[in-house]
DNA sequence: TCTAGTCATGAACCGGATTCAAAATCCGCG
DNA sequence: CGCGGATTTTGAATCCGGTTCATGACTAGA
């Protein structure tokens, strides 16, 4: 009987058709005015078909943001197998999570939007789920970047867990994207190149944790050039410019 | 004619009586079962008066959420009087808001929820304004301790500015308390003191800037007898327990 | 072709934010 | 002290958009 998976499929590329098309009224009128009786106009279904997929609207974009973790993720499966040092790869996973957001940066609102409580606690407890598992491989490639490098002797982890490390290259790299992303906050600061900053600042993370070989904190173009070479060796296809 | 003024104080106190019912009732039935006519029943008043006040129910989260950002403000106001070194000064920075967050959880998730694109801009360009107005001393005060740190020769900038390189701290503190946050994604991860971490990061990232004195990586206990010290010299009146 | 089961539909429902016309209150003046 | 116009408060009515569910269409197997 392949009438059952042949509609499964069917079903599983409708509810790919509703995220997309939810992705681009989100990207041509902001989250703040999707509709969902207009995300169903769209995809020339009735809005009861939609609910066939998804809980509660916060539902549909707790989905949403979970379909962009996985590409998220597939970025940084890459690097995990750039051929490079240790600290490299961990440089090119903040690199990687830069071009991420810039590339598409309604999904980080979206994101910022559906973790938050209110939005986060409307979802379906299954949908819920499928969020944390689809992150989960991203925590064990970044564990594995550490765990490579302290097997080359690069770093020392001075009794932390290295899931403990990872979570200030994280926590580092999402609130720089949010102080980015907050109107207004930054554009007060004086910054004008926020995401050359934010490379700025994972280095200084990374050297504050001895992690060899260390970058010089002066040379703002060595920098500049590790990144050039993230995005020819690991990304050419992603960054035409910049 | 003192008549104006009274009004005006009035209203004002009016108006910090609906923010602090508007707390207790999030404390109490979480963010997302607020209800303006809830609110406004709680406080006896109407409806109506309730709108004479805030524009929307997200306005109101935003001024909520400013004038959390007035205490928070205070709290980093007496680290920037408190007799210390610079480095130390910086990292009681850190403190304050883990100490601030810890005493007041809903308020980051009002925060990180009003800061949110969908309710930012569903509030008023007045309270916008206000909410960025409200945080400008923050970036005074702790632009202010780099600079004491350059100028006693601890730091050096290597060409940032100082509010570029505070950006980082601020990110990586606002980052982990996202994370800490974000229901089931630090379990998940097996970080049991998270603020501890935090603390760890921070000097981590201070260390990393070459700011003197260093804090030796190993020594777990020093860091946390700074954090007593802290507790006991800037914070003595709001840390009772930890 | 018939039938039971599954699925899609969209008008109706409903909760809750917002409005606004009427009522109450206030204030300065005679 | 009382009057009249301005200001403020009130809460029932409105409006909006997310959600439901009775109905009809379609499917697959008999």
């Amino acid at each position: 009987m392949g009438t059952k998976e042949r509609k499964q499929r069917e079903f599983a590329e409708r509810e790919r058709q509703f995220l997309d098309a939810a992705y681009e009224l989100i990207s041509a009128n902001g989250l703040l005015n999707l509709q969902v009786g207009k995300l169903a106009e769209k995809c020339e279904y009735a809005v009861g078909t939609l609910y066939q997929h998804f809980a509660s609207k916060e539902d549909l974009l707790l989905a949403l943001t979970t379909q962009q973790s996985q590409a998220h993720t597939d970025m940084f499966r890459r690097v995990a197998q750039w051929d490079a040092r240790p600290r490299d790869r961990m440089f090119a996973i903040a690199v990687a999570d830069m071009i991420f957001v810039r590339k598409y940066p309604e999904h980080f609102r979206i994101a910022q939007y559906a973790l938050c409580e209110v939005v986060w606690r409307a979802a379906s407890a299954d949908r819920r789920r499928a969020f944390l598992d689809a992150g989960r491989p991203i925590g064990e490639i970044v564990t594995g970047i550490v765990r490579d490098a302290v097997a080359a002797g690069d770093l020392a982890l001075n009794g932390m867990a290295p899931e403990e490390l990872c979570t200030g290259l994280w926590a580092l790299c999402n609130g720089i994207h949010n102080l980015v992303h907050a109107e207004g906050v930054l554009e007060d600061f004086a910054v004008c190149n926020s995401y050359a900053l934010m490379c700025r600042h994972v280095q200084t993370l990374l050297n504050g944790l001895g992690w060899q070989p260390l970058a010089d904190p002066a040379d703002v173009r060595a920098t500049e050039r590790l990144i050039e070479r993230i995005s020819k060796e690991v990304f050419h296809d992603l960054c035409s410019a910049n």
